[in-house]
DNA sequence: TTATCTATTGCGAATAGTTGCAATAGATAA
DNA sequence: TTATCTATTGCAACTATTCGCAATAGATAA
């Protein structure tokens, strides 16, 4: 079963409808081995499919983020990116100051997670995360 | 010297000009003790003083926020939250799921701090910063 | 003071993302 | 299968934020 029958068929289980639309949401997502925006998203649909409404994308993929099946990301580019787990897991490190971005080891935050687990029993996302911040060049300056 | 005019005298000696504009939105977000967003800077300056355009405003909170004078946080309401430095610090565990926001300790993110700056030379601002997740509530369901 | 240089502003248009609503179509049970 | 219920979609309008550009006005030096 692919990663993204996985989770359309999870879908269904938690009460949602499986849509064509969600199904190849899913499917475009999966696939991309990088961060996409819905833009993208929808310019893929267009290659093979019939086009999907952009709101429909937008709305999809918020709910792949709520229900913990995508992940969301500001890397300062102006647009939100998206992305499954077939990325990553690790962070970025987004500088406020000269806009580029430094990929870290998720294993920074081990600590992080389970602090906040355990005194506020709450369970972040920290698979694939944005800190902002100054990078060591500009830091230099 | 109040906090807002520290800021405009520092902004000048890193070269930025001060214009009137600068001036009111500095002291708006500097007398702020919440989080406040571009558009309620907008009408606090409405009401004392003349206006001053929204894109000014985005414009000039970009650079307080490129320069370090201000934090930016999506609390998932919608539009992004300002404040400078006499809120906080203090992070805000955002919930995916309800919405909710939970205001924790800062001190734990003093280990990854100091690990980013040795590992990658990078200073993160994490004085007030947002995590996304799922709150204990909703883990229970 | 005045002239010069150019950073900053306001405005309107553009882009990113959200929302209300009527039409459509999954899911379920008869 | 068919009918029923209501979640989901497309569309257009709307909100949030950014950007190009011409006009304005800080800063500096004469
Ligand atoms: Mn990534
Ligand atoms: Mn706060
Ligand atoms: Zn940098
Ligand atoms: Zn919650």
């Amino acid at each position: 079963m692919t990663q993204a029958q996985t989770i359309v068929t999870e879908l269904k289980k938690r009460g949602y409808r499986i849509t064509p639309q969600r199904e190849m949401i899913v499917e475009a997502l999966t696939r991309s081995p990088r961060h996409v925006t819905a833009e993208e998203i929808v310019e893929r649909l267009r290659e093979h499919t019939s086009a999907v409404n952009i709101a429909t994308v937008y709305r999809t993929l918020e709910l792949l983020w709520q229900e913990g099946f995508a992940r969301k990301n500001d890397l300062s580019e102006g647009k939100s990116v998206y992305a499954t787990f077939q990325h990553g897991p690790h962070i970025h490190l987004v500088c406020r100051k000269c806009g580029r971005v430094i990929e870290a080891d998720a294993a920074v935050l081990d600590a992080l997670g389970k602090d906040l687990l355990e005194q506020y029993g709450f369970q972040p996302d920290l698979d694939h995360f944005s800190i902002f911040g100054v990078c060591a060049d500009c830091l230099d300056k």
